[in-house]
DNA sequence: GTTGTCATACTCGGATAGCTCGTGTCCGAGTAAAAAGGG
DNA sequence: CCCTTTTTACTCGGACACGAGCTATCCGAGTATGACAAC
């Protein structure tokens, strides 16, 4: 069991762009600068998230990404299943149904029980994620951070926001 | 997030052997028979199956796998884990600490929210997985399977177990 | 001074190499059983 | 008939190619801005 790499970008991503202004964007070029990662790739991700009706993008001069819902709205479950796309990490291939002592299709139709139990832990997964809020993950990193951190990112925000309707 | 596909293959197997009897082994030619998967891919999980104490290999004629522990000391989650590895499915890269506001090392003590969030979410999924045994997983098979199926199971066992003490 | 047009620079978007890790396969080491030979 | 020795066949164990998916990167499409020229 592996989760992408890019998960963590995405998240921090997001958190960061929940601390600036209603309304305003910040470019992608200042989100890969804040984390030390490389603009390209960032690309990759910030697409998916946009795709997935997390951010919005806006093109052009003082373009750049913003949250396309409040941060009460995100859970961390949208962005790990923006990134990761939206099937399950156990996939029943179904090898009950094949061997010698395979009977006909029909012969299948309850699930399978391996398959329902696996289902059931990433249920409880999903829904421990999806019970987490940006918000919460803000509220948190606001009680835990050191204090020179939070004000680098309000600074950081303040000068690489950018206006846009 | 992705889990391996020999996950699926490792919980069969062992949900097979759980049903011979006491001390007796089937080797892995049978599984992969009954399963129909290649026997040499098979061996290289129970291999892990093995290593991790689930399973006890024995080699020689008449050798096989057997169930190094009774099914209800074996759960989802040391099936998972032995193929997977204990590693978690979110690996904090702590991208926190790089970019130009980084600060010394010291003043990351406190473990990164966001990790905390995703190992929270880790430790649910494995949980649920913690809760469910293997003789769980076989009642519930007795129960909703065809049974055509489980006959064919029983003969299966009875004819390709091994003695050995 | 105002307005329309044009060039510009900046943004995101899609297509393209490199690389790690899981999948699938092969051949070799070790062992218990069975067979053969001698007492 | 019983015991020892040898052979045999069967098992698991480790090492080796192949391929998919993620990581990382580059260049192209689109747009608001700003400058410029005409009115």
């Amino acid at each position: 069991m592996k989760l992408s790499e890019g998960v963590e970008a995405a998240i921090h991503c997001t958190a960061l762009l929940a601390q600036l202004e209603e309304g305003k964007t910040m470019p992608a070029s200042a989100l890969a600068e804040y984390h030390g990662l490389s603009q390209s790739y960032l690309l990759k991700h910030l697409k998916a998230l946009a795709g997935a009706g997390i951010l919005e993008s806006v093109p052009g001069p003082h373009g750049g990404y913003r949250l396309a819902r409040l941060p009460e709205q995100i859970t961390l479950l949208d962005v790990v299943l923006a990134i990761e796309g939206p099937k399950p990490a156990f996939r029943c291939a179904e090898i009950r149904q094949r061997g010698p002592g395979a009977l006909e299709p029909a012969a299948y139709v309850k699930p399978c029980g391996i398959n329902a139990a696996m289902l059931r832990a990433e249920r409880a997964y999903r829904s421990v994620l999806g019970e987490t809020r940006l918000c919460d993950v803000l509220a948190d990193y606001r009680n835990d951070a050191d204090p020179r951190s939070i004000a680098f990112g309000c600074a950081f925000v303040e000068r690489n926001q950018r206006p846009q309707g």
